[in-house]
DNA sequence: CCCACGCTCCACCTTTCGGACGATGCGCCG
DNA sequence: CGGCGCATCGTCCGAAAGGTGGAGCGTGGG
């Protein structure tokens, strides 16, 4: 019998989760939580399971400020209570998945997948095996072709004021730098990423998620 | 009874919905689909429903190019079949809220809506009064505040461009205009919007949810 | 009928952006 | 220590974008 756990916050999910686990002979869930914080907590309270399904949009645009996200604790899970994670989000950009996986998750589904292939996943994710939808596979490739250099801190900074739409006179004043100096990282980001514009590369980051 | 039909893409979310109606003693589910395709030849087939739980984002990035959207399966729904629409998504950007309820629908919750509410809307939507989530009230209003005229449809075409980080050049070339026709919808764009330049355009768009 | 209005189209001029150099100081690592 | 990457600044110049003004052209109201 496979012990599931549910880390979800959306209640409707949550309970397709449920009747999906609830509908397979050999696993049922142990616990069902809405928050990151609750899911360690649980955890570090003694709570035992073979698979944690987590949504890694966890704390999006929560109320109380920005809270645990769902890669820490994916991290966090996957290190300190060593469970494999199972990672089942709705739109997955290249770098939730990129996330998720260099946070150890050992799987990562789009909940638009089949059920089938749902309980298939949990007892692969169960049994310590990795398997990734076909979906996020070709994204990951995708990636693989393009590497795309990492971007430095000060260009992401950059990067996402222009993804706002500051021009670079409003970037330097608010970064407190000179124009030429945003210039030049911009300069970088479009080489990095392959782009020739600032809208392009603004596009680029969308894209990728890199926000 | 109320009878309920399940018009979602994902397995797992309807799975969920399932779950909530199943839970409650005075309704069921009478139909289930994945498509908007499937759902109107279920009610043009004589299907009859009290309240259809529709996914607006049907069609999303469907295998086999756009297919019918939950916006026009909404109108369809409503004014063919007299069948109140409750649109259930997960991230309702102002366009789409707006354009479920201009396409009639009776009601609109986000997914992370509390299991309780769903069921209370439900019944409402079956008596036929509208409800809206308190976040997309909210939403509404804030949109009332700052009305923003609406762009012509080759505007948007422009913006959508713009959005995807083409250049004037390429814009032109793609639409078949002159660079000098490009700039004047810009212009008019960001008149209408009350941005400063392309980028700002482009950032507020994606905001409103105007692709 | 005609005029106003919105959409589409275009040209001229100014500002901004992007590319191609180069240059400095700083921290890190073999 | 000597590279190496990063961040910071500068100049010059061509290209792109933005501002202004205006010209056709349908649709609908007076």
């Amino acid at each position: 019998m496979i012990d599931v756990v549910l880390a979800d916050d959306h209640p409707v999910v949550r309970a397709g989760l449920r009747a999906v686990v609830d509908g397979q002979p050999d696993m049922r869930v142990v616990h069902e939580t809405g928050t990151a914080e609750d899911l360690l907590a649980w955890l570090d309270d003694g709570g035992r399971a073979d698979v944690v399904l987590l949504d890694l949009r966890f704390g999006d645009a929560g109320p109380g400020g920005t809270r645990l996200g769902g890669a820490e604790a994916t991290g966090t899970v996957v290190h300190r209570h060593a469970t494999p994670v199972l990672v089942v989000t709705t739109y997955g950009t290249d770098a939730d998945i990129l996330a998720a996986v260099e946070a150890g998750a050992t799987g990562y589904l789009l909940k638009d997948a089949p059920t089938e292939e749902l309980a298939r996943a949990i007892r692969s994710a169960a049994a310590g095996e990795v398997t990734l939808g076909a979906d996020v596979q070709r994204r990951l490739l995708g990636r693989m072709r393009s590497p795309g250099e990492a971007l430095s801190a000060r260009e992401l900074e950059v990067l996402r004021l222009v993804t706002a739409g500051r021009s670079n006179d409003a970037i330097a004043r608010e970064l407190f730098v000179s124009v030429a100096t945003v210039k030049s990282h911009l300069a970088h980001i479009n080489t990095k990423l392959g782009t020739q514009s600032r809208t392009e590369a603004a596009a680029v980051a969308r894209e990728r998620g890199m926000l």
